[in-house]
DNA sequence: TTTCCAATTGAACATTTGTTCAGTTAAGTG
DNA sequence: CACTTAACTGAACAAATGTTCAATTGGAAA
């Protein structure tokens, strides 16, 4: 019963890693067998080895995807003028960028020890690149007068895990909407490091 | 070759947990097996149900002991006098506490969907008592007028999130030491809550 | 010394795992 | 129409999974 009709490989494909990022967010990269994500997306398991090597590179593929789309994002926020107009374009950014994508932050925050070591290395990289992109921001506030932080990049992951664990509760249909939620977040996060 | 030397039961059952604890926080709990666990406490796979129900007692075990362990040694905390002591207090509490047991952390935080329902309200319910205690402080803050945070329900979460993503980078011979980390962070907190 | 039983072994169980691949289907091509 | 080949099936593989349990061991009690 090989395609049914019309070419696949462009749906399939797709697909699959979107089933793989859900199932995993949900269960965890150990406790998705590729027959469950094979069986979502209604082909049999054989069938995934078109389009990923092995399972780990199903991982792989969508932290990295999601990395790459943070870090391309990030290079389209306008992070002209002084710091604090910096560091509210940022937090409001990661706050937007994060919120709609809570299966990819999560599969890309507790799967990491799931990596190998040689792919763990590109996301953990990749993350870095993102970190002093803020950390940039604390540095300039710092020279300008604007911050006080003791101590910049314990500064840079505090907020960042203030920031990002905001996506472990945050519920579309909750009591806030992202307007209220960016609002609350900003004004931590600025009073947080101010002089 | 059952009971080498002297009773074990004493000494078996706790070394189960441990090594449980240190592989799960690892790899996983997916991905560790039962045997895997035997095999470093030095025992036959069957040997563990003399100690556990299955596996999943297991991980329910050791975050129920945690987040009790948590919640006993927070009541042993110094919690009168004014809001900003109070704070001054949760915070480095939650540090002292969470910095020595990072596996504890580890899992505790990211194990929570392997969980059955019945044992994830459970450890909800606790991890819920110890941020209403953060709430608490906030609230009293907020009522003195040292305080000013727009919901003291999401400044709780930011904050807690904030101080545990400490124990995801934090090494034992880093940079900084456990009172010049308490320090940087107590810093943060206080001024992100300030009025 | 004999008895007892807590502690553990080791084999067995039915499933499930990731992965491979020869074969099948049908959409696209000439 | 015939032909090619992308896409997929379905069966097979060895290895590993959680869990059970009769049999065995040896320290402690009598």
């Amino acid at each position: 019963m090989a395609r049914k009709q019309g070419s696949h490989s462009d749906i399939t494909g797709p697909r699959i890693l979107d089933t793989a990022l859900r199932l995993i967010a949900q269960h965890g990269f150990a406790a998705v067998s590729m027959r469950q994500i094979a069986s979502e997306v209604g082909v049999q398991a054989g069938a995934l080895y078109n389009y990923t090597p092995d399972k780990q590179s199903l991982l792989f593929d969508m932290m990295r995807e999601h990395m790459a789309d943070l870090l391309a994002a990030l290079r389209d926020v306008d992070l002209r003028g002084d710091a604090l107009y910096q560091l509210e374009a940022f937090t409001r950014f990661h706050i937007r960028f994060h919120l709609p994508r809570p299966d990819q932050v999560f599969v890309s925050y507790m799967e990491l020890r799931n990596l190998s070591p040689a792919n763990f290395d590109v996301i953990e990289r990749m993350r870095r690149d993102y970190e002093d992109a803020l950390e940039a921001i604390l540095r300039q506030g710092e020279a300008e007068g604007t911050f006080s932080v003791a101590d910049t990049r314990v500064a840079t992951r505090a907020i960042i895990a203030m920031l990002t664990g905001l996506s472990h509760w945050y519920r579309e249909d909750g009591r806030l909407d992202i307007a209220a939620i960016e609002a609350i977040y900003w004004d931590l996060v600025r009073k947080s490091v101010a002089a």
